[in-house]
RNA sequence: GGCGGCGUGGCCGAGUGGUUAGGCAGGGGCCUGCAAAGCCCCGUACUCCGGUUCGAAUCCGGACGCCGCCUCCA
């Protein structure tokens, strides 16, 4: 049984997939109109994660997450950078996928693309007009929210309160501030349809019921996003789905921002750093490593201080890895089943208390705790030639894999050179000439290789 | 104004009513020809003020500070 917080009941929840074994979870994607930041790099990794440990532990997780591709802000970018919005959207998709490759994140089951399922949208919101939930004016459709008893289930209030604190700009013809969009009247020289309340384009709101339905159908597990999707976005979306009828999402997760000092990175602030200046300068898996040592829920602050800790904790993993010669547990569409795995009995007591903090609303500050632990243990295990040490970090691997992170077992390769100072070091040792072994590590230490002696002779690896 | 969250040792960052989070940095020791890696030991922290309790950082009340959402935003 996993849980996990639900942010339509409050708390934390048992989560009862619809289809027994199988969950379906829908992440909303970016809107590629720009160079994607910290902040969707924590996103991605943190339903990257998710995923793979469900997986590990036994579901058949089908993961949808959408590419918005058609929205104002890739409009205006198209229109001040004289491009279409079809070559605006393709290079920051390509930009997206190629960062979060870079991060080691998978690839989802399934990416719907707006623009594709602009004929769906329509026919939903000519349901919803026929309903009456929805209503035309000139510049397009809205949802009239107050259609929906219980609108405000995700943002914990009701329509009331949103509607008094409300900052939303006065619409001509809008019967209520927070009604949104669902449809916006075309404009001159921006992209639109033909549909039978008049031409135009979907509002953002729209395109993820059609898509979370369509892929995953009705009463799927679990919706995510960021947390700044819970409202409105969710709300919105769910209002939909509620006004249809139609069974929605059972689970909603949200996680947490990505913080530079007291603020939240974002945009408007301008207090971003993307994904690809990050990656150009750091390990990936020291970004993974970050996000895993603190609580999907909880802020982060990405900071060179405390990438530069990731950085050396990750390298007291690689030393594990080192040590026991590893192999790679982790891939970036490389996901592995516990029960695909035999344990030792050192191991199975580590996955078992490890499954037992991610099953319980994903824990992994917690099971990176446990797996440090274990690492000690089974360096320390290992000095006394106990030969459950191999066994124990193994299952660390393998763990860590679970997770998305793969460690490195030493230099892949060793060029000709380097392998010739070895060889003449470890002559050196033998011989007791202690001052040519020096300078022989010297010189492989100048060719930028960190050197180790261990029983095998000298051991060469990458700072 | 409404709703939600946070305030932990030098730094990052979890958690539980009373028994070690973990990592990084720092100190001591072991190992090593010297290193590196590794192991062992060391910090007695929890914004403040009250209250409940045998006992609270952990529960309750209050204060202060900070953040987020209520508008596009991961």
């Amino acid at each position: 049984m996993i849980r996990l917080f639900d942010a339509s009941a409050g708390a934390v929840v048992d989560i009862v997939p619809r289809d027994e074994g199988r969950l379906g979870v829908y992440v909303c994607g970016p809107t590629v109109y720009d160079l994607p930041h910290l902040g969707h790099g924590r996103l991605a990794l943190v339903w990257d994660v998710a995923r793979r440990w469900w997986t590990f532990a036994g579901y058949d997780v089908r993961f949808v997450s959408n590419v918005t591709d058609l929205d104002d802000k890739i409009i205006e970018r198209a229109d001040r950078e004289k491009a279409t919005e079809g070559d605006i959207a393709a290079t920051y998709e390509t930009a997206w996928w190629a960062a979060l490759d870079l991060l080691g994140v998978a690839r989802p089951d399934a990416t719907p693309h707006a623009t594709a399922y602009v004929r769906e949208m329509i026919d939903l919101i000519e349901e919803l007009l026929e309903r009456d939930v929805a209503y035309s004016t000139d510049d397009g459709v809205y949802f009239d929210v107050a259609k929906v008893p219980d609108y405000g289930l995700l943002a914990g209030q009701p329509l009331e309160n949103l509607r008094a604190g409300a900052r939303v700009e006065v619409v001509a013809d809008k019967r209520s501030p927070l009604d949104f969009a669902l449809w916006k009247a075309a404009i001159f020289g921006e992209p639109s349809w033909a549909a039978p309340f008049g031409p135009g384009r979907p509002g953002w709101h729209t395109e993820c019921v059609v898509m979370s339905l369509g892929l995953l159908g009705e009463g799927f597990d679990l919706h995510c996003g960021g947390q700044d999707l819970r409202f409105p976005h969710h709300e919105n979306e769910r209002a939909q789905a509620a006004a249809l009828g139609l069974p929605f999402a059972r689970h909603w997760a949200h996680s947490g921002w990505v913080m530079v000092g007291e603020d939240k990175m974002s945009k408007s602030l301008g207090n971003y750093t993307t994904l690809s200046d990050l990656l150009a300068s750091h390990d990936p898996r020291a970004y993974r490593l970050l996000v895993l040592r603190s609580h999907y829920r909880q802020p982060i602050e990405v900071s060179p201080a405390t990438l530069a800790d990731a950085e050396r904790a990750l390298a007291r993993l690689d030393g594990l890895s080192r040590r026991f010669s590893l192999p790679a547990f982790a891939g970036p569409s490389r996901f592995t089943r516990a029960d695909a795995i035999s344990w030792s009995e050192e191991g199975e007591e580590l996955r078992a208390r490890v499954a037992a903090l991610l099953d319980d609303d994903l824990d992994t500050p917690g099971a990176v705790a446990a797996l440090f632990e274990a690492l000690g243990r089974a360096h320390a295990l290992a000095d006394a030639e106990d030969d459950r040490a191999g066994d124990l970090a193994n299952a660390i691997g393998v763990l860590l894999g679970a997770l998305g992170l793969s460690l490195r077992a030493g230099a892949a390769e060793v060029d000709q050179e380097s392998a010739r100072l070895v060889a003449a070091r470890d002559a050196a040792r033998t011989r007791r000439d202690w001052a040519a072994a020096d300078h022989y590590r010297d010189e492989l230490v100048a060719r930028g290789w960190v050197v180790e002696d261990g029983p095998t002779g000298t051991r060469l690896h990458r700072a």
